[in-house]
DNA sequence: TGCAATGCATA
DNA sequence: GTATGCATTGCAA
């Protein structure tokens, strides 16, 4: 860092009312009635920039009576502006009142904005010399950024950006940041009212930039548009003109910075702490003791007077002394209050004992114990979602109802490390049964500490998973509903998540002891819950042989990750970039006015109001014109601009949720994109994809499966394997079916839609046209998802009763799988569930409805479940198999995805053979069906040529 | 900022 | 007709 001078200013107003919308779902009202939510914000900001940063120089600016040469100009300017908010109003004469206690000076001009006075004082700091940082979310400021002069901005989730001239030139797509003033000129503002060039949007703003460089240039050859866009620029030349001079922070605000009074000093403590106390901000007061703690004391000492240490001694001496403590009983717990029958018991309401380890001693003593259970239930808390970049902050432990201890992790590396290694042969016993919510992650945390977890493991998500897969998972439900009992929730740890979240490491210790050891606790009782539900059925054995070794695969596959070629995708962008302009372009020339295609609202009106391309134009339920894929492909030949905006839709969604998204997925540690695999999210017992979702990357289109391309091998010793299961479900379907047809036309090596075909359109097999194999497809996937004329009519050229009268052949020809769907949906009715062939249930709650497109549902899922789920089974058993083999064959070959009837591999060139063989056997053989599976495989140097 | 509606990518 | 995840728009707090 350079020893330059650094000049905080901040936008008093622009915080406040972040604040106060942070707050805005529970406002902060203290016991006056007084809502603090705006003093509260902007107090945190205000701390956690000072934190931080240590400025020497800061100053806070406010607006006072707005813009007086603005509403010259323009009359509207800012006059669509809400009423202040109430709270609002009461903050600002509190935070002048703690800004004079903290010594801190206030920039205020009257007839001036904040912006104003922030952009005079910034440059004139900059001629003295100064870096200044203009601490504000404001994007408008960004016009005012230059070598010395930067933004600070907060942003969602916690933390700051800093803007320079860089940051904003990608941002805006400007070269200078002046230019800043054009684009907001021509966009306009619309909480400022500023009114911009009309059909002007953020997007036609940096066109038009990149093109003219100004709104003056722009003006100056409005000859270059076309259309409707010509007429209103050029009708509306002074509107923009005036828009630009409204968004121009002015430099000339008659205020002077004086260095010495920005000095930073040390704040009047007693005085912030009473009006913070008046206010009853106590972890703010903590918070600010902190921050200006004077550097002879530690800020533990300095800060946290009695109540932490006291609340830790107080649990410490509830039980009989350190002894005892492992082994005793929970006599000391700390409250003991009856519970009301009706009420949801809480950690308050509850006798509980739950105690943090605070020392070396302890913790040997601790580890000790805990070597000596045969079951422990363990919660990792950590420093953030991502398992690959969280560091541990804590560990809870319990093997006992009501009991647990929690052993924070200092935040030093090799400290942490070093605590970590006394725990390692706790995790890699294989005599200590792990029990937890989740343990994917706390797995993945912990591979990261290069720690295995081995042992027996029990996931009461995974158990619950299968004892109930429509609902959902999440702890906090389970507790509730298997409990009735209401954990401490995160966010009162943490705060709500965006603006001012803690990490759990700034959490208290006593609050993380009982956060973390409860959720460990209500684990475990969770766990003896649901060891009992899954003694039916064959719902153990699902558990214990798939699902939980999948965990442990899972991980694995996680962390590994897929190599990304980032550069391949910029290229393709600015292919993607180029098309759509010029589709853009036809698109605003056939419609002889611009707008945003990619609205539904906007595009259905320029279509069916101005263009009037149909008579009567179809209607969705809330009443917008039908825009989709089908309507409007369906009018596609007789209107070119339909094709058009069919294309630029295509593109638009390719760059955006791919070409431009993915790159950003990346992890810098590992220049792999690493996806999160969901156990428990999909009823059938499929897995899901997400963050980013990799199961569905574009394969059907020609333009959209380049994006494949960019999935490679880690380095060019290895190669990508794609293996998938061919016809897998269909495979599924005549097995369980019995249908002897379809299983000998699979014994054949047929190709099954030909002989579907061929079958049921009474041709030979040579014979079979296109349009016939193509219809049997359909007609095959639509049993997969459980048939109607109506669904078939929809899909094919078909007439309803055409689609009718196939739907019969086909059953005749398969008559087994007419019986197999009635069978399904009586078996439905009979238990409530259907089931895969491994026992996996899916609960059909709506099958005995009254409703008959209700029930009708439930029939479809009632013959889909058990076949998307078998199939689901049957590749979840190849692939804990094939990844044992790959550890016990010590291969450097690694499984890396799974779409749902796919499996890729990263291999390694010298063992591809016998990877193919290991790979193919294992996936073909994974469950012996009455049909041979069959899975195709291929290679490549990437995920494109693998297929 | 948070949410519903819409549209679209995969198997 | 089955099963998912995610980007965008436009509106509401």
């Amino acid at each position: 860092m350079s020893d330059q001078k650094r000049l905080f200013l901040v936008d008093a107003y622009a915080l406040i009312f972040r604040g106060y919308y942070a707050f805005i779902k529970n406002p902060r009202i203290n016991s006056k009635g007084t809502d603090t939510s705006a003093i509260m914000g902007f107090m945190n900001s205000l701390l956690d920039v000072i934190k931080r940063e240590r400025p020497d120089h800061l100053a806070v600016c406010f607006d006072k009576g707005g813009s007086t040469d603005r509403v010259e100009m323009y009359q509207e300017y800012k006059a669509n502006r809400d009423e202040t908010p109430e709270a609002i109003k009461i903050a600002v004469p509190y935070i002048y009142d703690i800004l004079k206690a903290m010594h801190i000076p206030i920039m205020v001009k009257e007839g001036y904005e904040a912006d104003d006075v922030i952009g005079t004082l910034s440059k004139q700091a900059e001629k003295e010399g100064y870096k200044t940082f203009m601490v504000t979310p404001d994007k408008d400021f960004a016009q005012l950024v230059s070598e010395n002069i930067f933004m600070y901005r907060p942003v969602f989730g916690g933390g700051y950006e800093t803007w320079g001239i860089p940051e904003v030139q990608k941002k805006f797509e400007v070269t200078d940041p002046l230019q800043v003033i054009d684009f907001l000129g021509m966009m306009g503002d619309s909480s400022d009212n500023i009114p911009g060039l009309p059909g002007v949007g953020e997007k036609t703003a940096k066109k038009f930039l990149a093109q003219y460089g100004s709104m003056e240039n722009l003006l100056a050859n409005t000859h270059e548009l076309k259309g409707k866009m010509k007429e209103k620029i050029e009708a509306n030349g002074e509107l923009g003109i005036l828009s630009k001079k409204l968004a121009t922070i002015m430099l000339d605000v008659p205020v002077e910075f004086n260095e010495k009074d920005f000095e930073m000093s040390q704040p009047d403590i007693p005085k912030v702490t009473e009006i913070f106390q008046e206010l009853e901000f106590r972890r703010l007061i903590d918070n600010f003791n902190k921050t200006f703690a004077t550097d002879s004391e530690t800020p533990q000492t300095n800060t946290t007077p009695s109540t932490t240490k006291a609340t830790l001694k107080e649990q410490t001496s509830a039980g009989a002394g350190q002894f005892s403590l492992f082994g005793g009983d929970p006599s000391g717990a700390t409250n003991t209050e009856p519970t009301s029958e009706y009420s949801r018991k809480t950690a308050e309401t509850t006798s509980h004992f739950y105690q943090s380890i605070d020392s070396g001693i302890a913790t040997k003593l601790f580890i000790k114990n805990l070597m000596n259970q045969t079951s422990v239930c363990f919660d990792t808390e950590t420093t953030g979602l991502n398992p690959i970049t969280a560091e541990l902050v804590g560990i809870a432990f319990s093997w006992e109802v009501g009991k647990g201890f929690y052993l924070p992790f200092p935040e030093e590396k090799t400290e942490a490390q070093e605590l970590i290694e006394q725990l390692r042969p706790f995790f890699e016993s294989e005599a200590i049964q792990k029990i937890g919510q989740n343990l994917k992650y706390d797995i993945k945390v912990l591979a990261k500490y290069n720690i295995e977890v081995k042992g027996k493991l029990f996931d009461t998500m995974l158990a619950h998973y299968l004892i109930n897969p429509d609902m959902r998972h999440n702890m906090d439900v389970l507790a509730e509903t298997y409990l009735n009992y209401t954990p401490i929730s995160i966010e009162t740890l943490v705060g709500k998540k965006g603006k001012n979240q803690l990490s759990m490491r700034e959490v208290p210790l006593e609050k993380q002891t009982e956060y973390a050891v409860e959720d460990s606790d209500i684990t475990l009782q969770l766990k003896e819950h649901f060891e009992k539900e899954l003694g039916e059925a064959n719902t153990q054995k699902l558990f214990d042989d798939i699902e939980v070794p999948l965990l442990r695969v899972l991980a694995a596959m996680e962390l590994e990750g897929i190599n990304l070629d980032k550069k391949f995708l910029e290229t393709l962008s600015g292919e993607l970039n180029k098309d759509i302009a010029s589709l853009e372009t036809k698109i605003y020339e056939t419609a002889g006015e611009t707008f945003n295609i990619a609205s539904p609202k906007q595009l259905g009106i320029i279509l069916f109001e101005k263009l009037k391309l149909v008579d009567k134009p179809k209607k969705t339920k809330t009443g917008q014109y039908a825009t989709s894929e089908d309507i409007l492909s369906y009018l596609a030949k007789d209107h070119d601009i339909i094709q058009n905006i069919l294309d630029y839709r295509g593109l638009t969604k390719l760059k955006s949720t791919y070409v431009d998204a993915l790159p950003d997925q990346v992890e810098e540690s590992t220049g792999h994109v690493h996806t999160d695999y969901m156990q428990t999210v999909a009823a059938t017992g499929r897995l899901s994809s997400n963050n980013p979702n990799l199961q569905n990357i574009p394969i059907r289109t020609e333009r959209g499966r380049q994006v494949r391309k960019a999935f490679i091998p880690r380095n060019e010793d290895y190669t990508l394997l794609a293996a998938d299961y061919s016809q897998i479900e269909l495979r599924i379907i005549a097995a369980l079916s019995e249908e002897e047809t379809m299983i000998s036309a699979f014994k054949n090596g047929e190709d099954i839609h030909a002989s579907t075909a061929s079958k049921v359109f009474n041709v030979h097999l040579n014979e079979v046209t296109r349009e016939q194999r193509s219809n049997a497809k359909t007609i095959n996937f639509g049993i997969i998802y459980g048939v109607s004329a109506f669904g078939l009519s929809n899909q094919t050229n078909l007439s309803r009763s055409e689609s009718k009268e196939l739907i019969d052949t086909y059953y005749a020809t398969y008559p087994k799988l007419r019986n197999f769907v009635s069978d399904q949906v009586a078996f439905a009715r009979d238990h409530g569930y259907v089931q895969t062939v491994l026992g996996r249930r899916r609960y059909l709650k709506d099958i005995n409805s009254r409703n008959a497109v209700v029930r009708g549902a439930a029939e479809r899922n009632a013959v889909n479940a058990p076949i998307q789920g078998s199939a689901a089974d049957i590749i979840k058993i190849a692939m804990i198999n094939i990844h044992q083999k790959l550890n016990e064959g010590n291969f450097k070959t690694k499984m890396l995805l799974q779409v749902h009837d796919e499996l890729v591999f990263d291999v390694y060139k010298p063992e591809l053979e016998s990877i193919k063989n290991l790979v193919k056997t294992e996936m073909e053989g994974a469950y012996k069906l009455e049909v041979p599976l069959d899975v195709d495989l291929d290679i490549g140097d990437n995920w494109l040529e693998a297929h």
